[in-house]
DNA sequence: TTACAATGCACTATCGATTGTGCAAAATGA
DNA sequence: TCATTTTGCACAATCGATAGTGCATTGTAA
């Protein structure tokens, strides 16, 4: 046999079979076309014995699949976005398919280079995860009829599955404001939010629910404490620092979107007495366990990340094409609380 | 054109080449087969204005070779591992090539089958990293001829590019013994090292460097301060408490080994009032940036994952397979301190 | 024994791109 | 003008697996 992976030829002459029929044999196709046991048996054991594997070039080319599934995020260094890429590999090679992860830094040039690819490489669907400019791919995979699901972002042109930011935000608020100094809330200092983008999908559902469990508790939400200052920690330092100085304290009552901006409002806090938060109670949306640790409780919420991949999957297995929102309800994760039912961080 | 992606067949009739020419054309090589410029630019033309993109199944089957470049990690939700993939990704597409990334949970024969599916889709090369059977895994891809290179493990058929640990360790400790009460050092109490397994290199390494780090600072590294206890934190948490309830205190001089035994060693300390930490010195051999918003200092050993990646690509660039061992220095992460360098979390 | 169905497998075209080879037409030189 | 070289491209084989089709051989029924 020449060097080189063996092929069904080599099985062939090894075996005396043909090449149609050990492929039949090693694809499992061997019952349709009346392919005797003892020639399977045979065959099988050859093929084993020279360490055949399929050539799936050859097999994708043919069938035009590839048994690949792309999924986009903006990066792996990230908690949310690891933790997505966990659940959908895991579950690309339950199906027996190849998770195929590749990361965009948020850059529309690179989202689009990546989908030409998975294309050229013939993926069989993509996910499509906290992409730049969703409809440029999803315009991209629509001309190349390539199935795609929106993770955790609205799509029109294809199913979605987010986060139900709404849901978490209101229960979110209500954690906070339970655990605010009652004065505060008869005072109606209310609760500031800060952080995230005012033009993203996930923080206009978030302020909404902010607002809505605001009003339910008979307190209004004012204008002024929303300060949707952006995701990257530095400017939300600066915001956080130049509220506690407008105050002259921490807020009674604080909301943070996401957790770089939380890591933002940390290296303002880090510099305060540990005495400066026994006024205050503090939320942030997004989870890391880490958090448990501060000198202070801080409620969280986690986003269900292995329901937002489940929920794709079953979309896919189904080939739902509609262009639905599909809603996940995210955890709330109590102070002091690490939240399992995450993979073991293995070190 | 019939349905689905034009091929150069479509592009041949719509031009008036020849298949083989437009091929020539797409794929660069035309200079060589002395193709006119202007029938390049015509080909060009009609290609980009079908949304031609070339078939890599086909391709690959041609050149018997994919583009694909793969990796195996434990797992994505780890900030180690997923700072790698961050890497290995980007410097993959700046080579033209597609990275696969996929995780195997420690799981030797789910990492055997990774590579069996790497090697069916013909991948170019392969990292390993974090495999619980590198040997295994090796021996597979040397029997395929695929190139692979070890990421933060030793390995005994191929390159592998691996962490200094006994210089982070070296340092680590350093500092440690620099930050410990004088009289704690003077006493000779020594440094407690927890975490980690001592049957794999890391920590054989790191141990290593403890101990010199110990030797050279006049004090002697006692056996029963080192405690192996494993990287699953719930192990820690018990080795930490019952350190601490047997020594009546926090010890002097600690070094945690990875940080979810870190976290282990936290959720015990957390129990403990801030004042507890007031005489010791903590170093922990992994980075979060976390540990800087903690109520003590902490010196942390940050792996350089960039510098990893880049070696290892240094290496498969230049076809080196030598079964040599490269190593990278880990970089000290001062109390307090957010390492730079790392891509930007974007939330 | 004859007719016919079932069984078991081989043949061959095909997927889309690449590449070695061959052959006109144009360009060059004598 | 004739012989050569160069230019510019088409042809056909090939990568490895799949799937439609056809043809012996064996088995069954009448």
């Amino acid at each position: 046999m020449a060097p080189g992976k063996p092929t069904i030829y080599d099985i062939a002459l090894l075996s005396g079979a043909s090449p149609s029929t050990v492929s039949a044999v090693l694809n499992g196709s061997w019952p349709r076309r009346r392919i005797s046991k003892k020639l399977v048996d045979a065959v099988t054991l050859i093929a084993a014995e020279q360490g055949y594997s399929t050539n799936m070039q050859a097999r994708g080319l043919r069938q035009a699949r590839s048994g690949l599934v792309g999924m986009i995020v903006p990066l792996h260094d990230n908690r949310f976005f690891s933790s997505l890429s966990q659940h959908f590999d895991a579950m690309a090679r339950e199906r027996g398919l190849c998770p195929v992860i590749a990361s965009t830094l948020r850059n529309s040039d690179e989202e689009r280079r990546v989908v030409e690819t998975f294309i050229s490489y013939s993926v069989d669907a993509i996910f499509i995860a906290g992409a730049s400019d969703p409809e440029q791919l999803g315009a991209l995979c629509t001309a190349a009829n390539l199935k795609h699901i929106f993770i955790d972002l609205p799509g029109h042109d294809a199913p979605s599955v987010v986060t139900d930011n709404f849901d978490g935000a209101y229960r979110l608020t209500q954690k906070i404001i339970a655990a605010m100094p009652q004065s505060a809330v008869s005072h109606g200092e209310g609760i500031y939010f800060l952080g995230g983008s005012g033009s993203d999908h996930a923080t206009t559902q978030r302020i909404k629910g902010y607002e809505a469990a605001l009003g339910d508790a008979g307190q209004r939400a004012l204008k002024d404490h929303i300060i949707p200052c952006g995701y990257v920690p530095a400017k939300t330092a600066q915001a956080m620092c130049s509220l506690c100085s407008q105050l002259g304290a921490v807020p009674s009552g604080l909301f943070v979107n996401s957790f770089t901006a939380f890591e933002g409002v940390m290296s303002h806090f880090v510099t305060l007495p540990s005495s400066a938060f026994d006024n205050s109670a503090i939320g942030c949306f997004d989870y890391d366990p880490f958090a448990a640790f501060l000198q202070f409780p801080v409620y969280m919420v986690r986003q269900d990340s292995h329901g937002l991949i489940a929920k794709a999957y079953e979309l896919l297995d189904a080939g739902e094409t509609a262009s639905i929102m599909h809603v996940v309800k995210p955890q709330l994760i109590e102070p002091r609380t690490i939240a399992e039912g995450s993979i073991a961080n293995l070190g």
